[in-house]
RNA sequence: GGCGGAGUAGCCAAGUGGUAAGGCAAUGGUUUGCAAAACCGUUAUGCGAGGGUUCGAUUCCCUCCUCCGCCUCCA
């Protein structure tokens, strides 16, 4: 597996730095409210390589948190008239119920921040020891940017633009904060009367921890002080992935994340979501609508994560046709290569064209036409061979952890029964080649949401979709 | 203002210094009483605009236009 590392801005080999098992942690999300489609474009495209890797014989050992203490969830639960435990919980729920739906694996760790407050004071404590951090009259306590040489280097931000706080909203809000500079972040933040019951005690009086500490903390106990690869949407690269690394390159050593894997942001109609333009979509709003997450997902698999993505209610139309597709070319494979063949070698040419696009900085779209293609020359194929190219096709299918859809059966018992009069007068009918009559009572049919497909030796009803 | 990304057919979207994957839609054919479904085809002399390098550029360089993201707690 190749992969574009956002640091050194090149594609790398990923290989396990223990030799053994992929280590990875992905930014998990805030829970106070759903999350939304663009947030799942992170977390499936995060799914799909853990998928490609462990598909490729790689082992891996995947840890997302949930963000459960920040100044929204405060906030919202207190709006809610809830306990932050309490209110957050529910939200959890239903991420991971989203999560299950959309085919995404559990992480095999997945902390939450609440849970690890003393292991970040520790963090804290060891960076206000070395000079790296300094409390604030109020009780909060700040990372002194200006202590660390290397802050800046995966975001590429200009030295002088921190120094100075020259970007436009740390100059407009500047009066907010009791920092040294601007620039400097927080790692404690004191106690406020609108935090309600919501803090804890620590060295430096009660307060809560800083967001960006919340993941180095999680990182530090589960993955140690190195690990290969670190993961979130590409709005976290500035200041979340930033401050991780100097905090914890600060307070622990090591050499924090081998690999940064950052995912572009889903666009919908050609711009970013959001709550005031009305175009966030939630999984629970496409469902709606009448989509199926296989459809969602499908769609957030359609680009390359590198490049934003436009979303439009248009493209799962089409993801639904090319997923019945796909289903449709597996069956005829599985038919076409008998009963008693068996052979898991993998070597027919376009599918094994489409894993090696998919293992090639996670090229998904790619991956995907390479998918169609293959089945269409796929088809002719008998026996070992069928064998072989559905062995292949699943292969890849696996790794982008999409499921097809099963052939709809024709559920007799749903059909109502003067539905099924109709239908069978109509057959009659058109046995009798009474054409008018038959059409007519195909518009009746019609009229009541029913479809009816006529075969050689018999009909079909099919609910009007 | 700083940093970064993008402009490829009606829509979504790969890709490459050697002449444009794939999906949807559309359309032609086969089939069907007619449809639907299915199957087989077709659909960008062209890759934002203009220059340049090259035997050859959509792909490299320059200029310009347009759009988008980030710039202190948004995936």
């Amino acid at each position: 597996m190749r992969l574009f590392d956002t640091l050194t801005r090149t594609e790398r080999d990923l290989r396990p730095i223990d030799g053994s098992t992929y280590r990875f942690y992905c930014c998990g999300p805030t829970v106070y409210g759903p999350a939304h489609i663009g947030n799942f474009r992170t977390f499936v495209l995060q799914d799909v390589l853990r998928r490609a890797l462990e598909t490729g014989g790689t082992r891996t050992l995947h840890v997302r948190n949930i963000t459960d203490v920040d100044d929204k969830t405060i906030r919202d639960a207190q709006k809610a008239g809830q306990s932050l435990v309490d209110f957050t919980a529910g939200w959890t729920a239903k991420f991971h119920a989203d999560c299950a739906k959309l085919g995404l694996l559990p992480p095999h760790i997945e902390p939450s921040a609440v849970e690890h407050i003393p292991q970040q004071i520790a963090i804290i404590e060891k960076l206000v020891a070395s000079g790296n951090a300094y409390a604030s009259d109020d009780g909060s306590v700040y990372f002194q940017i200006a202590s660390f040489p290397g802050y800046g280097k995966l975001s590429r931000l200009d030295q002088r633009e921190l120094d100075l706080g020259k970007t436009q909203n740390a100059r407009a809000n500047a009066d907010e904060y009791e920092k040294d500079s601007v620039s400097d972040f927080v790692l404690w933040k004191a106690r406020r009367p609108e935090d309600g019951d919501n803090f804890w005690p620590s060295p430096w009086g009660d307060g809560r921890p800083g967001w960006h500490l919340e993941c180095s903390a999680m990182i530090h106990t589960y993955l140690g002080d190195s690990f290969d690869l670190h993961s979130g949407g590409v709005d976290l690269i500035f200041p979340h992935h930033e401050n991780e690394i100097a905090q914890s390159a600060c307070a622990c050593g090591g050499h924090f994340a081998a690999h940064w894997f950052h995912i572009t942001h889903l666009l919908v109609d050609g711009g970013k979501m959001s709550k005031s333009l009305g175009n966030m979509y939630t999984l629970a709003d496409l469902e709606a609508r009448g989509v199926t997450p296989m459809e969602v997902r499908y769609v957030l698999l359609g680009g390359h994560y590198r490049k934003s993505m436009n979303f439009t209610l248009d493209s799962l139309a089409a993801a639904r046709e090319a997923l019945a597709k796909l289903a449709k070319g597996a069956r005829t494979l599985a038919a076409n290569m008998g009963p008693d063949t068996v052979l898991d070698a993998v070597t027919f040419g376009p599918f094994q064209a489409a894993w090696d696009s998919l293992n090639s900085d996670l090229n998904t779209p790619a991956a995907l036409g390479g998918l169609f293609t293959g089945l269409r020359e796929a088809s002719r194929l008998t026996g070992p061979d069928a064998a072989a190219a559905l062995a292949g096709f699943n292969r890849v299918l696996r790794a982008l952890g999409l499921t097809l859809p099963a052939e709809v059966p024709a559920e007799a018992a749903e059909i109502p029964d003067a539905i099924r009069t109709l239908a069978e007068t109509r057959w009659q009918a058109r046995l009798a080649k009474q054409w008018a009559e038959s059409d007519t009572l195909r518009g009746e049919l019609a009229d009541h949401g029913w479809l009816v497909k006529d075969g050689k030796d018999g009909y079909t009803l099919t609910p009007a979709s």
